[in-house]
DNA sequence: TGTTAGATAGACAGGTCTGTCTATCTCTTT
DNA sequence: AAAGAGATAGACAGACCTGTCTATCTAACA
């Protein structure tokens, strides 16, 4: 599977590596078929990462900032930002194949690396920063709506029926309004 | 870390292999470990169980067997069944270091095996017709009971702050009955 | 045109992993 | 006492993995 070249080398290597560590994971996923399936050479490979690890963080990294910008530029729609995520979420679901949460499942196979830890708690900070905003600070709600949050990308990966992300907006708004 | 030899090598392997595999993960826990750990020989090993694969799908009927037991010994407190599965979470968080939903980190390590596949099915099975049942075989409510226990499990892991089995049973509340 | 940065292919070392095999030992049962 | 089942230790094969290294090539720029 050669991978387009009008991308660099270092391009080709990270979306290649993504796609593998996501789909595969990473145990599963040997320096030698990310290299071969982007079309790159072994030393150039490690010319611009130093290690495997750093190339998983730094496809954590770069989850985490699409993520974070993507969040940035939603519509700030007053009393319904909560929902932003999980819109995402859904459109992450229609885009193509589901494997759950990079994050969480990075952290199942390297749970001793300290960067991919950091990288996880920088993304949740994110996550949890975004809910509190969006209920005016209210702590226990924010908590709330991670936990629902959470729900809705282990139920999408494990119970793939269609409708988890429409339930977790569904309980989202039970408790951010108290309506059903 | 040798074990108590009360327990036939079949147990000692079963234990070991499930305390090591739980907390580290499958793919970072050799069979050279296990059986040392375990205080057994490789070729006692291999005369119980045919690969690691049978290992790692016997880890996962054990778990799933003890949780059937315990949901089925359950008191059948009418209307609050549906918080049953929350304690139980609550019991294993007190119990010790948790790692989240072992299910799920078993598919993350090895997404092509069948045999972990079908093992993940018939647990979330389990579930699902547990929650149907204590709401009266409301599916969408059972859903989003499903949707809100998976959240229970990642979030334990990933934001450990103490509070999160009780957020999630009072969104368990607001679901079932309405009322914060 | 010559230099240099960065790319390529691929051999290689050293380690780890799963699973097999041999050869011995220790109980239990007859 | 004899026999057999099941345990032990540990060497070994073959595969795979990460990371290093050499040696060559190409393209941009001075």
């Amino acid at each position: 599977m050669e991978m387009s070249s009008r991308l660099s080398p270092r391009e080709r290597i990270l979306k290649t590596a993504a796609e593998l560590f996501y789909k595969r994971g990473i145990n599963n996923t040997g320096i030698d078929r990310i290299i071969a399936d982007a079309g790159v050479a072994k030393a150039s490979m490690y010319n611009h990462f130093v290690s495997k690890e750093e190339i998983v963080v730094t496809y954590l990294k770069t989850i985490r900032k699409g993520f974070t910008d993507a969040l940035a530029k939603a519509p700030a729609k007053k009393g319904s930002n909560f929902h932003v995520p999980f819109q995402m979420l859904k459109v992450t679901l229609a885009n193509g194949e589901f494997y759950g949460c990079p994050f969480s499942n990075a952290l199942v196979e390297m749970p001793d690396s300290s960067s991919v830890k950091q990288e996880v708690a920088a993304y949740r900070e994110t996550i949890l920063h975004y809910f509190e905003s969006s209920v005016n600070g209210d702590k226990t709600k924010a908590a709330m709506l991670m936990v629902v949050y959470d729900g809705a990308f282990l139920n999408c990966k494990l119970s793939p029926n269609g409708n988890t992300v429409n339930n977790a907006m569904k309980i989202a708004d039970l408790i951010v309004k108290g309506r059903k």
